[in-house]
DNA sequence: GTCTATATTATGATAGAC
DNA sequence: GTCTATCATAATATAGAC
């Protein structure tokens, strides 16, 4: 949404190859210089898009954000994934489809977030509070709608499970990350994580 | 063992200083400077002691090399530790022993490897194999030795709960770095952790 | 909207005196 | 073993022509 639009094409050019080489070398290890020569420009021409190599960061963020509140589900079409898939399903699809869905530039600034989540208070808040504690908490809500719908028997306890499958994946995704980043398969590390979901809800 | 003795205090510092500043602003966001002047020298001065910016980097790998290879157990440890603790107690001393016994130098280390797993190949080797590879194979074994020993019943499917430990503590650290860094209280975390340990053995 | 030119500061690194 | 002096290059950023 924020990301500059089709109709600016340079500015648009700058914040792909600022989000790629960002994720591939680090803020700090990544020029103006690095970034204009690549889209083909001159660094000064840069700054006419972008005032400075911060602003350039924030953009980033700022279209992390947009991104994650656009899509966010809504209660509605909760309800109806819970009505449709086992709880198995459910996760099976929510992780899935986080890897498999992804396209490449959503997977670049993933990690560069990983990357500068202890050196950029922004990128903590996405790893830390959003990737991390929100997600926990979505989870449990998610479990408590299965066990209210019957699907999860009432002694389940969902705060519980809502970091088991939380920490399990976090944990994959580092080893996930370079495995992408290698261009490796990665179907063994969805084989784990079905499995993992088999022994959680089976 | 690598890591310069104190008959050279100048070398001991700057070592130090750089473990420092490499864990907190990234290896490319600390100069030679950043580290000469806090360690209080001119940064000429650091040249006699390491030849280059990235030779103090690598020298900070062989320190962890070689921290690595001291700290490993014997077989005949292992055995004994099996002997005399539960498959819970083992893992639940494993992990908190690395929360609690680790120094404030191997903390700051394991922040510096994150950081600088995806950009550097000592670093990707560190996190990626030792870390997490190397830590499953380590922990099938223990788990193999358990059943061996009769503590688990034989049908117990040690490959598959290696990753279950593995991939859940791998999954905390992010969070549990996070707290350490902001010297906030991780008691709800190893809570967690004795909880998921329960879980698995009991 | 892009370029040339330029300013300013930061950075990694060396030479040589003490 | 540390210092002063110096260098070359790289970095962020601005001014102003076209």
């Amino acid at each position: 949404m924020s990301r500059p639009k089709s109709n600016n094409n340079t500015k648009q050019s700058i914040f792909l190859t600022a989000v790629d080489l960002f994720s591939k070398k680090g803020y700090d290890g990544t020029s103006i210089r690095d970034i204009a020569y690549t889209v083909g420009i001159k660094e000064s021409s840069l700054y006419f898009h972008y005032k400075s190599k911060s602003d350039l960061l924030n953009s980033i963020f700022e279209y992390c954000d947009n991104w994650l509140n656009e899509s966010k589900p809504t209660n509605e079409q909760i309800d109806e994934l819970i009505k449709s898939l086992s709880p198995f399903e459910f996760f099976e699809n929510f992780f899935l489809s986080i890897s498999d869905r992804h396209d490449d530039i959503s997977q670049k600034i993933s990690l560069l977030i990983m990357n500068e989540q202890y050196r950029n208070e922004k990128a903590r808040i996405f790893s830390l509070e959003k990737n991390c504690r929100q997600v926990a908490v979505f989870f449990e809500d998610i479990l408590n709608r299965y066990k209210t719908a019957g699907c999860l028997p009432d002694t389940f306890d969902s705060n519980f499970f809502s970091h088991e499958l939380n920490y399990y994946y976090l944990g994959m995704v580092t080893e996930w990350s370079h495995v992408k980043l290698r261009n490796e398969d990665d179907n063994y590390l969805k084989e784990r994580l079905r499995k993992h979901l088999s022994f959680i809800f089976k």
